[in-house]
DNA sequence: TATATATATGATCGATTACTCATATATGGA
DNA sequence: TCCATATATGAGTAATCGATCATATATATA
């Protein structure tokens, strides 16, 4: 039996890596289609394309064909929301972190 | 070098197990010693303790020692804020999955 | 139809993860 | 001191993950 703790386990993991983060960054602001993200992130082809599917697959990103391109947008942008936090926590972190060499 | 999806990535994998999310859970209503955990998730103690060792290194959880007990606490509540999160984007995802049979 | 372009996927490989068992360590009490 | 309790950790293992190369598929265009 699944849980909610198994639910949200298998959100969270799908956003928990840090080239799937830099891709939804990019789908953030205005780029979506396969083909510019791969330049940017300096990226394999098939490897950018897996972790596209990945998102697709955990519900995070929706896709669709336009000719030869494949375009992707937020499903659900409360993503965005839980990738701040997660960068508010960070960043805290690493101040304390810092803090016993100031 | 390590930019903000590096650092984003380490706290969310840190949070992305599902036992790893039912401790969080146990802490959050007051359950705050290893012993006490290890019983309601029946889980084997040397895995809770491997668990607990990931949520501290992480920077999730505070620890200090009680006589034979370690006791945890939350170091950042804001990781609970990034849980409930996680569980709404789940439950929409579910429910638009079942929708179909409707 | 032949060719170029964009994406997806099979196969493989090394690294990491989660778990378990056994054992070590550290503390408190009889 | 001896023993019980709580926790941590080394070693081993199976499973999963991330990356890459080669290849397949699908579509647009000359």
């Amino acid at each position: 039996m699944n849980t909610a703790a198994d639910f949200q386990a298998d959100i969270l993991s799908a956003v928990a890596h840090p080239n799937r983060i830099r891709i939804l960054e990019k789908i953030r602001y205005g780029i979506n289609c396969n083909c510019e993200i791969a330049p940017e992130l300096n990226m394999e082809q098939s490897n950018l394309s897996r972790h596209l599917k990945i998102l697709v697959k955990s519900g995070i990103l929706r896709s669709w064909k336009e000719g030869l391109r494949t375009n992707y947008e937020i499903a659900d942008k409360r993503i965005y929301k839980l990738l701040d936090i997660a960068a508010d926590i960070a960043k805290t972190k690493l101040e304390k972190q810092t803090e016993v060499f100031a």
